[in-house]
DNA sequence: TCGGGTTTGTTCGACCCTGCAACATAACTC
DNA sequence: GAGTTATGTTGCAGGGTCGAACAAACCCGA
């Protein structure tokens, strides 16, 4: 119950709604409260949905003929009364393949509804191997096995996949991914192909995604209002507004990294000057710490971690700057998007210890007192399995959202 | 049908739904698509909506029985089979008063369902004046003979206020006004005390009542991302996120004003330094021109006004550093929401002319080529009447979300 | 001028979903 | 072991929408 939120209006509006969405809606309210949640009582559910006990009988009936749910044999914690046996989400009822397609690796998973992960497999990707092709097929090596592992009762419903750069949910076009030297990529149907897949293929940002797995199974269960600031080598926001992945018109939105903070910056790889990844991105951090452009990449990260560790001042300085530049942006978001929580991921995960008190400072000498006075900053809690974590979540969405797959198209469908 | 959404699942589906939700949703539905698209025929409410014409039937029915619409003597343009009479919403079936406490003036109207505008006044108000409890009073004196002068039969079913500061939806408290000198002022408290009220009053920040405006009445009917930029002392943004309101945590979002983009520019009435604001808000344009910080308020503007018209080559160079400042800050708001849209309005609005061609330069120099290719950025086409029509809008929602007013409660209700 | 074609409004019965009330069940407590 | 309390179960009622059949009103062409 957001209490600033205006009465409905908009385009959820737009459409009438008859008896079997409502079956429909309250099938996926239940599903998606087992799947966030974990086990619920039948009577919790009731309270927590508004719904009878009656109707929560028959929605846990039908969801558990879909084998999407069952009564396990725990039962609630005991006080006065009869006892409410525990509803589980079925992890074997619904299962998605993630994968990520990062900079430095390339990972798979199965993952079944409630968030269990079955298995995976990660490995390391050297930056210069740029083709498309061959990552598709490196993630095809890696995630057909598991998915041949998957005994046959486990339904797979989705395969979802996080790409470091501008993706399109509509068709999965990798609009353009500077990190991977991509431009205007199909990823979507190349993992289509790859995989022979009848399931949709679902692809979006890592930001996007890690800001969706830290929703879902971040430390902060109840936010609705989110930020993932994700650190790689550029800068990537994923924005989550009262539950929802911000996408904006084509699914663009979030591009923080390439907001204007110092006019007489550095110049950016998209043809601006000052762009926020030029001053807090990792670039920034190894051109502090007199490591200039000449080393980049994971060794130089690794070398970075070490001398910090040892307390090389030269790199405790580079974090304090990059921080202080990382926090007067993040002041920049707590401003125009009024977020409970604001996730630092990847890079800033990786070195949060060091960069915390001068993004603290940053973030707090830029943000506006009211939206400051509520805000936390927190590193990740998911670390380096955000992204994919976030992957497996968006595949599983469709299948949450209706659990009947009545509405279901075959792939592309968002 | 926004085709880059996710399957929902956030915040809407964390609640069941029973048959009169689906009722009023669907009365809502109805009522909604006549306010805001104007007269239609039951064929295409039924074509529209996706519901039967049976059921179009019997919601027009009621909706016609709270006095809300009314069958009009005209017909749908006509071709074979037989003809449709129109669907009118009444605009006397609910009226509100809309209240806009601007730097530079007070305004008042009654406005009705369907964007009727009965009568509206308007007083200068000068910046000195400060006190909040003279701007209630004088907008009481002009408010309330507009509410005498409304027949019997209309029927008041809200106050919406617009003010230029940081407003709480939840209660109607302005946290900050730099630009009237209020601090933690109860204005809607204050105003349902003036009027005695029986009926909700609810408070906004201008930029988003400009962005609601705009989005309703605005100039394209069909938009649901749009960013509405209310230049006046400062700079607040309304952002419109798939046809809701972006309000954040607590609705202070869309502070963009205090966004860092010069972090060698002039300090801000914020306390921080090189705000956007500083670089692209009235005071900016003014000390371009040479108006320094002596010449502020109505009279200066007036005068730049004349100076621009008359091609005064330092003001004209002015207008061209402002709208370059503009133009990045844009580019930034472009890369973060991603908006079909980006409207300009007051000081922005008034000197567009001079400010374009730098403002789409800027913009285009800092924003990705992705989410710019689809971007239109325009002026107002309320103009000086955006927030007064957003105010209107604003209190006319809850009577669209819930046109029986079964759920309805009684103030500061949002 | 008239009849066929077409589209829309109306009516009525059926279906679906949820809520309610009454009852049954199974713990806890004293 | 009986009373208390909370939960699961069952059957029925109510509300909302849909679909089919019918009626109404216009256009068009002969």
């Amino acid at each position: 119950m957001p209490a600033s939120r205006l009465p409905v209006d908009g385009a959820a509006r737009r459409v009438g709604v008859t008896a079997d969405e409502v079956r429909r809606h309250n099938l996926a309210t239940v599903l998606h409260r087992l799947h966030r949640a974990g086990p619920l009582s039948r009577s919790r559910l009731a309270s927590l949905t508004g719904l009878s006990r009656s109707t929560i009988a028959d929605l846990v009936a039908e969801l558990s003929s879909l084998g999407l749910v069952e009564e396990g044999p725990g039962l609630a914690p005991s006080g006065p009364g009869r006892p409410s046996p525990m509803v589980y989400a079925r992890p074997e009822g619904a299962v998605v393949l993630a994968i990520e397609l990062a900079v430095d690796s390339l990972s798979v998973a199965t993952v079944g509804l409630g968030g269990h992960v079955f298995d995976r497999r990660r490995v390391a990707r050297p930056r210069e191997q740029a083709s498309p092709a061959e990552a598709v097929r490196d993630v095809g090596d890696l995630g057909h096995p598991l998915l041949d592992a998957l005994p046959p009762d486990h339904r797979l419903v989705g395969i979802g996949v996080g790409v470091v750069g501008i993706a399109r949910r509509s068709d999965g076009l990798v609009h353009l991914a500077p990190n991977l030297g991509w431009r205007d990529v199909p990823i979507g149907k190349m993992v289509t192909a790859e995989f022979g897949a009848e399931q949709p293929v679902m692809v979006a940002n890592e930001a996007d995604l890690g800001a969706l797995a830290e929703l879902r199974r971040g430390a902060r269960p109840g936010v609705h209002h989110l930020i993932y600031i994700a650190g790689e080598v550029g800068i990537g926001a994923g924005v989550i507004v009262d539950g929802e992945p911000l996408l904006g018109a084509a699914g663009y939105a979030g591009e923080a990294g390439h907001t204007l903070v110092n006019p007489t910056g550095w110049p950016c790889r998209c043809g601006a000057t000052g762009c926020w990844e030029t001053e807090a991105g990792e670039a920034a951090l190894l051109r502090h710490a007199g490591l200039g452009d000449t080393a980049t990449g994971l060794a130089a990260l690794d070398a970075l971690s070490e001398r910090a560790a040892a307390g090389d001042s030269a790199v405790l300085d580079a974090m304090a700057e990059v921080g202080r530049w990382l926090g007067l942006g993040i002041g920049n978001l707590v401003n125009l998007f009024n977020p409970e929580v604001v996730v630092l991921g990847g890079l800033y995960h990786r070195f949060y210890l060091y960069l915390a008190s001068a993004v603290l400072q940053g973030a707090r000498s830029q943000a506006l007192a009211a939206p400051w006075s509520r805000v936390v900053i927190m590193p990740s809690v998911l670390g380096a399995d955000a992204t994919l974590l976030g992957a497996a979540e968006l595949a599983l969405t469709p299948t949450i959202a209706d659990p009947t797959g009545a509405g279901r198209a075959p792939a592309f469908r968002t």
